[in-house]
DNA sequence: CTGGATCCCTCACGATACTG
DNA sequence: CAGTATCGTGAGGGATCCAG
């Protein structure tokens, strides 16, 4: 296995050749929300083939980008190195270079919902969260996540929160994009916090 | 030429789509500096094949990223188009993320002047600006290019700039990772802006 | 059953030759 | 000079097989 390189001594291109082959960048954004396992991202990047996807995650654990870790389960999971979590910065200044083509949903397009996360993670606004601290529980079908507001700055998770204060039936493309008052979306917490949630964020840059 | 895609709706594949194929990113990375011709980009990008290249000209003018323009000599001129320009903070994010390897050398690897001024932009820091207000004209060989700060703001180009009060015989990497005062570097200007200017980067971050 | 490894076919890539 | 045409090669994609 010898890796194909550019060749080029330019930082961009040094990191093309790390991060720039197909699906690399996909299969960091599902690490970048949470640690997986092999199943479960050959399940998100529908179409990869499970020989690439285990060469991708051999090459980007040789290049300390992500770690092969031991779950729950006995087997193994991979997560994002202090290196792979530095690369947020990009993929988010990419995911909001990609929202300019619009949210819509292309016919026969995938989706998880996961994905959203790392999308509202891109539009947050520090500049609007004011001193506004609180934490919002998504919760629909198997889907279950949370986003915290504090310190005017943002993490999400996937899973539940305990100091969740904010409870809503939706997820995060629900809450969003979904017609209707969103505050009928609140199973728990206050309406007016929950407004000023969501006006921490800037869908259309 | 059916495009491949990903498939999915999600802003970051969406981008992928567009701009994750081999050399595109390269490719834009050339044209973020100044409009190019195909024969500048064919010498820039060794490796591609003039037909890849024209392939990847052709699909990212479709994309509405990049646009064909007339030159000064009769012939096509590639350059970024509004949404190719909206690319440059996600470019900027990756070279800073790809100069955590360290800015040193592979044997073989090609480099051209030009990269780094790119690779400039991206270490820029603007509170560690100030009031400064300066264009820098390097020039070394057949290099010509200049950098500007002004209003804590930084644009590169090339060619000379008419406005440049400093003047260095050197290229980007000459004055930065050279040894040695970088004074000595100086033709024209004053050393202690040379300094000020050289501080308002941060070249490990 | 999960986490891969192996195989094989196809297509994208890379080099070169060629044309307007 | 700016591409197009052609073709060999290797990476990607899909299915299947194997080990723990």
């Amino acid at each position: 296995m010898t890796k194909r390189s550019y060749q080029q001594n330019c930082a961009l291109a040094r990191a093309s050749d790390i991060i720039g082959e197909r699906w690399t960048l996909l299969l960091l954004r599902d690490l970048a929300v949470f640690p997986r396992r092999f199943k479960e991202l050959l399940a998100s990047l529908k179409g990869i083939g499970s020989n690439l996807l285990a060469a991708r995650l051999k090459d980007l654990e040789a290049a300390d980008v992500i770690a092969r870790g031991q779950g729950d389960h006995g087997g193994p999971v991979y997560s994002l190195t202090e290196r792979g979590r530095a690369l947020e910065p990009a993929l988010l200044a990419l995911i909001r270079w990609g929202l300019s083509y619009g949210p819509e949903n292309q016919p026969g397009d995938h989706h998880h919902e996961d994905w959203d996360l790392l999308a509202l993670k891109a539009v947050f606004q520090a500049t609007r969260a004011g001193n506004l601290a609180v934490t919002v529980q998504f919760a629909s079908g198997d889907f279950e996540a949370w986003a915290r507001i504090e310190d005017q700055q943002m993490t999400v998770g996937l899973g539940a929160a305990e100091d969740a204060s904010i409870h809503v039936d939706a997820t995060v493309a629900d809450l969003f994009l979904g017609s209707g008052d969103p505050a009928r979306r609140l199973i728990k917490g206050d309406a007016a916090t929950l407004r000023q949630f969501m006006s921490a964020f800037a869908l259309r840059i």
